[in-house]
DNA sequence: TTGTAGGCGTTATCAA
DNA sequence: TTGATAACGCCTACAA
């Protein structure tokens, strides 16, 4: 069932039809109402192939991954995909998995199908290099970062993120803040951990290179820093964890030793991951990268007239749990 | 740039050119390069919305989801994907975000766009009301399971995996096998429960309804349950949980109490859900739904000759760790 | 206010 | 083996 045979049920052209479903001014109320009640009879589904064909575009988002399966990517999918729809496209989604091969097709794919714009979006916040697109067609990466500078990365601000979360220990009467963060060289890790440098200094606290352990963001890795920690004379009240892992872990080896969080230590931890965060043993205090919004930031830069180039920032929100101010605080 | 321009520069006609780039046979090996340099020097990109206008098909399937950020969602959609992928096709993705309003905007969107066939992805395994399309567009549910019977729904068969988790304890030696179940009324978890009932059956052992606790799919409740068959006088040597968040609660406090896991109590979970069952304390033996298989079942069931009516199960697979094999064991 | 006709980029059917 | 030409379904000047 196409236009034509709307057209012809209304009794009118196929460009009154046309005009009349498109709520274009040029056609009297009563012919409208034929061509609408004539649409809905017939079920009449207009084809988007024949509209883009002749607009040009295609009402369409190209979302590229290679990571369908983390933790960070779904996320930011879902406030993209949100975003998209306001702007009453749709998503034409790709993952690569991981094979270079394999995102040319699926890059070749998204340009026949003739997307508005190609967002990129990783699972880890490391600098990558930029797709290989020939045209016109705008990119904007997502939680990974363009090697190219004149290209539009959308990321967290997680430096911000560790300040914000030395910050909130201060403000509950932490002094001696010790940070256990994840695998050395890691962007996010690297960032976090300068944030929290920032954080004492804004403080006016003394940054003790013994209260800071690196490992890798797992529950195992904050279990065993803890466990060092408890093992030194180091004194220290508070942990700010690279992620809720590591959170987990030190909660967990806090515990074990009979000290009560947050009455003894009080921990923060970073990412929200729910699972962890907030259905956990204890409900942590923890670091939301607001990765809906990364993901809206991300589609409202592709529509936007002007680009930014470089680095935008997503500022996280700290989401206070039991972790920090548990009733026996 | 168009096949026109193409044609052009090859000194050949658009019907040519079209026959040259899609491998057609009655064309010149001559004109044929001639055709795919010119193509290659322009950066030539086809126009999928051109030819699929003309197909009547968009080689594009629509997934239609209502909850992105679920923890089984994604690795449907990974299945799905890959499988989608195989047959050149692209993925549409549309996330209603339980909001009945919107999803019905969407799968007007989608059917404009005219996907090839419709996927519908749940986050939880229950049975739910089929969508409305009008047309012939075929659908498939995965995960939720349609109302109407002569719908196709692939599903993970989970009572299949109760049975292989008391099969897999009395393999380990364990006799005294309790389970700590999820929600009360919930299919997944009526189904697991139905499968440890088949598997001491199968077993010859004796179901004793005081190992049996139903309670939500969190670490609390694996928690307490296991409290409470401690304080109790009943003999366990083995919890068959419901999910991996009930049995993590359910190691933590059998640790609390100072028993060794699987010395003194062996653990089996469901659902794989790795920050837990892999990255967690203890890895955790549990039950992978194979997911990604279900996705891509889904697909060959969209694409396939024939389409099966009603639940179409996909088996689990048993992932051994140390909670049901540690060296201590 | 309505209708006619041309065109969007491609494929397919015929003739040449 | 090649090339005109008519679709595909819709939108939009422009004419009536």
């Amino acid at each position: 069932v196409k236009l034509n045979d709307v057209a012809d049920l209304a009794g009118v052209s196929l460009a009154t039809a046309s005009k009349a479903l498109n709520n274009r001014l040029d056609v009297s109320a009563v012919t409208r109402t034929k061509v609408l009640q004539a649409a809905a009879e017939l079920g009449f589904i207009p084809n988007a192939l024949a509209r883009g064909l002749i607009a040009g575009k295609s009402h369409t988002v190209g979302i590229l991954t290679n990571d369908l399966q983390g933790r960070f990517v779904p996320q930011i999918m879902f406030g993209a995909e949100v975003e998209i729809g306001r702007e009453s496209s749709t998503v034409l989604l790709a993952n690569s998995d991981g094979d270079p091969r394999r995102q040319q097709h699926q890059i070749q794919a998204l340009l026949e199908r003739r997307v508005d714009g190609l967002i990129v979006v990783d699972e880890w916040m490391e600098t990558r290099p930029p797709i290989d697109v020939i045209g016109e067609t705008p990119v904007v990466y997502a939680f990974g970062m363009s090697a190219d500078p004149n290209d539009t990365s959308v990321v967290p601000d997680v430096r911000r993120g560790g300040l914000m979360a030395v910050e909130h220990l201060v403000s509950r009467g932490r002094r001696r803040i010790a940070h256990i963060g994840g695998d050395l060289g890691a962007y996010s890790a690297e960032e976090r951990a300068a944030g929290y440098a920032d954080g004492l200094a804004v403080a006016g606290l003394l940054l003790d290179p013994r209260r800071v352990f690196r490992g890798t963001y797992s529950e195992s890795a904050g279990w065993e820093a803890t466990g060092r920690l408890l093992e030194s004379d180091i004194e220290f009240d508070a942990i700010f964890a690279g992620n809720d892992q590591i959170a987990r872990g030190a909660i967990d080896r806090l515990h074990d030793a009979g000290l009560h969080v947050p009455g003894d230590v009080a921990i923060v931890g970073y990412d929200n991951w729910e699972v962890l965060s907030l259905h956990g043993r204890l409900p942590i205090t923890t670091l939301d990268m607001r990765l809906d919004v990364l993901g809206s930031s991300a589609v409202r830069q592709l529509y936007g007239e002007t680009r930014l180039s470089g680095k935008i920032l997503v500022a996280p929100e700290l989401v206070i749990r039991e972790s920090t101010v548990g009733r026996t605080s």
